[in-house]
DNA sequence: TTGTAGGCGTTATCAT
DNA sequence: ATGATAACGCCTACAA
């Protein structure tokens, strides 16, 4: 059985009250019983019961995480970001990977708000739906508890974004490869989340404000689940079929080791004959040969700023609704401008 | 304000103890009443308060996961299959990163134990030191909550190891090597681990076993945290110094996309002039060009066995202290045979 | 079958 | 500066 409070409180022959206050640091009490009372906690090794102190205070200090698949390269990253930030803050982390299905979402959220967490941090674009409907489970959480949401933005009482500008990097990425001399760009996404839309919307941006005719024709869409092997054939379909490209962006670091592979697999060389952009500047930019060129969105500064935010709205202060970071080209060996 | 035991135990005008037996299934509870109370809870949406019942009850249903690093592509797996079995067995995961540092762990544990967890689960064999100083802290912590080990093997009172048989796995590649006739095979690892010393232990087994003269010349240790391009160059330089190989046996996928860009740096052809094979089987394997044979260690049945008996001791069940799977290799375009 | 009451380990508001 | 004591929300003998 683990000590109490009461445990600790006889042996010093004090009140809990005593203790309790010195547990948490109050100035009013005399040094001396502080230090006997301190000793007596450091020799048992005593520590609180967090749920009972949860109890009193109706807060657990603890933040649910939320993720689709913590398995994936990028969210893994987030989720370990996150998860440090947190604990620097004196913040535990529940985790709880949710799947990309709308109503398991919203089953786990209320599961994990049932547990009383602090508040509630939704990792990756892929939380916000396009209808009103399917975004429902956020509004109803955000009566509970503050909703944070990682790469997304949600315009609602109590719940605050923190994103990385995908539409202009991915514009700015765009416009690199034009002045670079290639007009004939391949866009190639698969996913279709918040972030997948705005960077889709970036490209488009880009290559309108250059005038590429005709441009639309060289956007091609990947199976959601497919496998690297997959996708490069895809590319050399799509090439198959007469459409010619000499960079392809990518709307993230796997669709651009696909299109790497493409590349070995057609014998087309890179970037002489081939540029190619990914996007995230996750490790996968080093496994490839040439080493990656791609976006870095800066998840470091967003994690941080997001925990940040966090803290401020625990502690009752007013805090931005939304914080927008742009982000900006990691030039490397898949790329020559 | 949300609603309490009390405010349900009103508007069903029964006391709260029928409401507490309806919630925990108790058989004794008239059909109608039960009825009546459930549909009120439905209704209101009520859900009982985590850390008073876990005051009750002395059971957060909650289990700590410690890990170094899960942003790490192996760790983050590990992760997630362990969040997903957990949460269907009605466990909640307290996600704590560690980082490598013993100390470190050794004070996260003692925090995470604090929030009384019902178990800890240690994910990776980096958490088992070599001195009897080092492993201290793992039994301080089963003295108060079960242990289970991932990947990793202690023989100690209320610790629980499932692993995956690294040695023999090991052990199984390099002679499948040797049948093809590859006597020249270089032994590539960085960590300093548990599974890594028992993955070089399987690999002296197989060298020994067929009696290839002189093969420790071509083990070749990585600096820990070198980057990939980093492990490549280090492979040119070992052979730039005169060494011969047409063969690579890495410790993990890593190191085997290391020596896949080795290759290519190199111009040397695989599977041809050289078969390459990695650890780990994991999504890393078709990121390289060609595909990567690796060793598949079985995450999904090592996970879904450490839950499984993780549930059986916390029911005070009987358990096996340890449950040793074999792993086995995966063949892809690096080999050819 | 149902209700009463004590206990779980803290915090915080009163007194003293 | 310190001590009683009432919450906090739930579970569970024990009674009825």
């Amino acid at each position: 059985m683990p000590l109490t409070i009461y445990d600790i409180s006889k042996k010093a022959n004090v009140s809990i009250a005593t203790v309790s206050r010195v547990l948490n640091g109050s100035d009013s009490v005399k040094e001396s019983t502080k230090k006997k009372i301190l000793d007596i906690i450091e020799e048992y090794e005593y520590t609180p019961n967090a749920s009972a102190r949860a109890m009193s205070l109706r807060s657990l200090r603890t933040i649910g995480i939320l993720c689709a698949d913590s398995s994936d390269v990028f969210l893994a990253k987030a989720v370990y970001l996150l998860q440090q930030e947190l604990q620097s803050n004196g913040y535990e982390s529940l985790l709880c990977c949710t799947g990309y299905n709308f109503d398991k979402k919203k089953n786990y959220m209320n599961l994990i708000l049932s547990k009383k967490v602090d508040a509630l941090i939704l990792v990756g674009s892929n939380f916000i739906g396009s209808t009103e409907e399917e975004n429902s489970y956020i509004r109803d959480g955000s009566a509970k508890v503050p909703i944070m949401l990682l790469n997304a933005s949600f315009d609602y009482p109590n719940v605050y974004s923190t994103l990385c500008d995908d539409a202009s990097s991915m514009t700015e990425a765009a416009e690199e490869m034009l002045r670079a001399g290639i007009r004939d760009i391949l866009y190639l996404y698969s996913a279709d989340s918040y972030s997948s839309k705005k960077k889709l919307s970036g490209f488009h941006t880009a290559m309108k404000r250059n005038e590429i005719p005709g441009y639309e024709d060289l956007i091609l869409h990947a199976e959601e689940s497919s496998s690297v092997e997959e996708i490069a054939a895809a590319i050399a379909d799509f090439e198959a079929k007469g459409h010619t490209f000499h960079g392809i962006l990518a709307a993230d670091d796997t669709l651009a080791i696909a299109a790497v592979k493409y590349a070995h697999k057609k014998g087309r060389s890179i970037p002489d004959d081939l540029s190619v952009i990914g996007y995230n500047n996750s490790m996968l930019t080093e496994f490839c040969t040439p080493e990656l060129t791609s976006i870095d969105s800066h998840l470091e500064t967003l994690t941080h700023q997001l925990v940040t935010t966090l803290i401020g709205v625990l502690s009752g202060q007013e805090m931005p609704k939304k914080s927008l970071f742009s982000g900006n080209l990691v030039k490397r060996g898949t790329t020559n401008f």
